[in-house]
DNA sequence: CTTTTATTGTACTAATTGTATCATTGTAAC
DNA sequence: GTTACAATGATACAATTAGTACAATAAAAG
């Protein structure tokens, strides 16, 4: 949960674009645990000196991660690992991440003193009035 | 009417500045009886400590309180909760507040890939374990 | 009571971060 | 060779946070 080393390699014969090579491994080092939900990736700019590259380089990188919803990058701030993202991780692993989000969500809302009721019910409106609006989006 | 212990969480992933975050928390302790009128909070530099933020963050996050009427901000004094709002108020935000934070809730969920179903199943689990939970601690 | 000191929020500026836009470069197709 | 396009670089910008000096109030010292 701190700030990563985040060695990467970037290979001149690959024939991949220096943004490609850095969403693989980011993606990679984090399908291998060597990067977890909440680490901070380093900035645009350290990054991009590290690889000597330009740092519009990686913000192009960080944006892709960020389109498919794997970083959180937020201006000023710098950048984030969000979730496991869902793709073919296991059964279990799924599990594991909606109840972590789950209880989050409910600890913070008891922390905030709301009551049991309260919150199954706002979680059941909430996914109601969902459901209907993708209905209409789709008419 | 003292002064207020007020732990706040930060969250990185959330993808909101670091002053939102502490606004919002204070309005959600505010609403659910957790901060009450008159309460002196933290000074912007007890809390940037307690938090490990800069105190101007802090100085943000009330300034936009004190704009709001939450709170009153007074150089030299410090901060304190500004009296009753009107109930109505008090009842739409408290409703707003559990509103929020439950819709980033099950948009994180949903964005994980997780179906409607998965995600009422697992709030129903877990409010059900922790109320045994809770259960359990007072044998 | 007056003066001094400490504490508190404020104002302004600087530094750090990602973003947006356009220019340049290189490569492939024609 | 020219054109088209993708990749990268340069520059300016916006948002957030940090640093510094200051003003108002309270508390302490005398």
């Amino acid at each position: 949960m701190e700030e990563a080393k985040l060695t990467l390699l970037l290979d001149d014969r690959s024939g991949l674009p220096i943004y490609t090579q850095i969403v693989n491994q980011i993606q990679s080092q984090l399908v291998n645990g060597i990067l977890k939900p909440g680490d901070q990736l380093p900035t645009v700019r350290a990054m991009a000196q590290e690889l000597r590259v330009n740092f519009n380089t990686v913000a192009r990188a960080y944006r892709i991660l960020d389109e498919e919803r794997i970083i959180s990058t937020q201006q000023g701030r710098g950048t984030f690992i969000t979730e496991i993202p869902p793709p073919e991780v296991s059964v279990r692993l799924r599990y594991e991440s909606l109840s972590a989000l789950t209880q989050r969500f409910i600890n913070e809302a008891f922390r905030l003193g709301f009551s049991e009721r309260e919150v199954s019910q706002m979680v059941r409106d909430n996914l109601k009035s969902m459901k209907e609006a993708i209905i209409t989006d789709s008419e």
